[in-house]
DNA sequence: TTAAAAAACGAATAAGCGTTAGTTTTGCAC
DNA sequence: GTGCAAAACTAACGCTTATTCGTTTTTTAA
């Protein structure tokens, strides 16, 4: 028997998935109880245990799935052509679209993998950590190149994933800008505050 | 019957206060238990209570300090003779060493607000979207006398705000970057990415 | 030294939590 | 329709939580 089942090809563990990164967002992991994430499914609390292991296994799936999308974008960028102005332009652009697209998951991932448990915990921030490597390094070939501005590789990667993460919070600010002015904009200002 | 007790001047309250603003950093406000933060203080948990109404009590009493302290720091720059590069970098500033010197209390406040009950959650909304608005008005002032590059004032407020918080996360980074480092390395990437 | 106030304590309470067990319903293949 | 597995349900478990209660200890003021 298939495990396919509800709306287009998604499987009820997908929407479940879906459902709890949403709750986690507002209402934060540790205060959302599995009662409240099965009556957004749609069904009992002991329902949802034929779907899922547990409620720390969404929480590590969702950290992962968002952990592991990045890592690949950075591996596609590796594989082109670019120049490191390019290449930033591209990162900068990827992050904000997952922002405003996905922005439940990349929340959650971005607050509550705190409290993932080992080994996953460990597992996640050497991700992260292989991810910010990776774009200091790029900063550094940009600076090298002359390119950038000379200045500290690591607080300028620092300030600008500080900067992208805010984005977080851009959801029901002003509705009068657009994604494609706001992309725009910080777009220009964090490569203004980096090129030559 | 005074209730000062305890190391220079500071109360059991205060005291509980502090701890508790360290545990609800490092393991979350909902995780963080009375009796985790009883052992911090070194008490039994049911002591607590002499000194506080509730352990959401803390939590307010947290969120507002911390928006007490930046739109009182805002106040006084209103007050003083400077062009609006003079204000913006004194903001900077002052949240970098927010950032840096206070952090569990700021951490606190930028994370757990949410678990705020009615009416302080609003309250602390309304200081925040103050706060924000009077930074935007700053902007706009700056761009008006042609000091600041044109752009869309709401996002480069958001920007830089966003780069600002992302302090948060800095500690526990590169150990051979200095706060001073840190400070001079952001203020100009910031500055930079608004100034003409 | 003494009496009152403040603070700490151990034990208990009620509520809510994630999760399990056993049973019933549903949906599909033949 | 019949059989069967997946998925739903109700009910309950064991555990943890914030908080309270009544009492004892410590501190303070005279």
């Amino acid at each position: 028997m298939s495990k396919i089942i509800s709306f287009k090809n998604r499987t009820k563990r997908d929407t479940i998935r879906m459902e709890a990164a949403q709750l986690f967002r507002k209402r934060g992991y540790a205060t959302t109880t599995m009662r409240e994430l099965a009556e957004a499914v749609g069904v009992e609390a002991s329902s949802l245990y034929n779907h899922i292991g547990s409620k720390s296994d969404i929480l590590k799936e969702i950290c992962f799935q968002v952990a592991t999308s990045f890592l690949t974008h950075l591996k596609t960028l590796d594989e082109l052509n670019q120049n490191p102005t390019e290449k930033m332009e591209s990162l900068i652009r990827f992050h904000i679209h997952m922002m405003l697209d996905d922005l439940d998951a990349v929340f959650v991932a971005n607050h509550e993998w705190k409290q993932l448990k080992e080994p996953d915990l460990g597992d996640f921030l050497q991700m992260r950590r292989m991810y910010e490597s990776s774009m200091t390094e790029l900063v550094n070939q940009g600076m090298k190149a002359g390119d950038f501005t000379e200045a500290n590789p690591a607080v300028v990667v620092f300030t600008i994933l500080s900067a992208l993460r805010g984005l977080e919070l851009w959801q029901g600010q002003k509705k009068n800008i657009s994604k494609q002015e706001l992309e725009a904009g910080m777009l220009q200002q964090l490569l203004n505050g980096l090129l030559n």
